[in-house]
DNA sequence: GGTGCATAGTGTCAGGAGCACCTTAAGGAA
DNA sequence: TTCCTTAAGGTGCTCCTGACACTATGCACC
């Protein structure tokens, strides 16, 4: 740290971003990713994480909100620092140090999201074949993803505001990618007081009408996340 | 990750060094950390972590493991990656982003430890005061440091290869700062397989002799830890 | 309007994990 | 031999979890 001398590597941002969307065969909701097709060398015509070189004016944050905003439309909330890769040898040609963020994306940021003419949306576990090391990244933050959904609220960052306890029951079967039964998963939510009924219902169905919930942020959790300001 | 423009920025390696030491009132085992005087500007002659510029032929955990062995002759086997900082101001006239591993340090490691002229140990809890953001840093490793150890047996890297559970157990106590149940210890421990007894006991001492147990790496724990090449 | 159906939400119970506390084991020191 | 200290193991209580039965409440259909 105490010494500057100019260096001939250069440090790289880029993002893994989650989202849940209805599988394609069974309908039911699993994690997707977009990649963005390279139209260069290394690695010319290969999928790759969105990402970008990191500007002189920008926090690390900051430039992978850029870098999202201009390549997939995204704004995703919830935004947090995966790791730093940096490797010698896995970029052919030059020195690159990526720190990775992960993401994950609400229903109605979703929406927002415009697919460009190299930007393509992937279900995450299908993902291979990757340019650079982003393989191994992509498998490192479905890891981290499904670690932490089972000790932290973060599964509402993949809902609106209001929800059911059903659809988080689902967040939680799509990520973790198994059946949870309703009336215990009910109680486990309830009884860590992470979320809080609003009191309305959700209306339309044609059975019982579900009680919405809304995230609790009274009662922060104690996590290491170190806050990434939006 | 797709441009390589040449960046007026600069890329630095720094470490965490958490050895146990006795307390120097109480006796009893702490976290200590080594921290280098600063011999420039900016903040020239407070403390900092130990660290460098990252060099273009090094990876990452090599050039954490270099300065290391540079500045406090340690060279630990436990080391991860902590996080990356990069606010644009954390460091007064020039652009630079950290990447600050953390460590831990055995007994017979840290004994091979030599101050320099400008190194000093201090106790982890009362370090306030240093250089650019690094009491954040400090702060951000020892929540780590004690998040970790209640899920993951990274105790061991505190002790020698063999050791008691009282051993073990006052590494939990030091690092958690309160006492714990011996006899519920014992039973956690056994319980999750991470040790295994070596059939010998520690003689000498004026009561029952203890068995000695080793790190039993045989069923590695699903930690979410990339492993850095020693 | 009655009946069936789907999902919301509650109750119950057995097994297991964790914790506080007690008992026994085994060595050293006097 | 006796006493002291810590190791090591046992006991019972409580809470959590998973499995599953049961009740509640809307809509669709006849």
């Amino acid at each position: 740290m105490t010494d500057t001398t100019q260096q001939r590597l250069s440090l790289a941002v880029s993002t893994v971003v989650f989202a849940l969307r209805p599988h394609l065969r069974t309908g039911r909701l699993t994690v997707w990713l977009p990649l963005v097709r390279r139209i260069r060398e290394p690695y010319d015509g290969l999928w790759a994480l969105p990402g970008g070189p990191l500007e002189d004016d920008q926090d690390l944050a900051a430039s992978a909100r850029a870098t999202l905003a201009r390549t997939t439309g995204l704004a995703p909330r919830y935004l947090e620092q995966l790791y730093a890769f940096g490797d010698v040898d896995r970029s052919p040609g030059a020195r690159v140090v990526s720190i990775v963020y992960w993401t994950l994306v609400r229903p109605d940021e979703d929406a927002q999201a415009i697919d460009g003419e190299n930007v393509e949306w992937f279900p995450a576990d299908d993902v291979c074949g990757l340019a650079f090391d982003h393989d191994v990244i992509v498998r490192y933050a479905l890891d981290r993803l499904r670690a932490k959904i089972t000790y932290s609220p973060i599964a509402h960052a993949f809902l609106t505001d209001e929800f059911t306890l059903a659809q988080l029951r689902e967040v939680y079967e799509a990520v973790l990618g198994r059946r949870l039964d309703p009336a215990n998963f009910r109680r486990q939510i309830l009884a860590q007081g992470t979320v809080e009924p609003t009191g309305r219902h959700l209306t339309g169905t044609s059975h019982r009408p579900p009680a919405l919930y809304r995230s609790n942020l009274a009662r922060p959790r104690a996590t290491l996340t170190i806050e990434e300001t939006a």
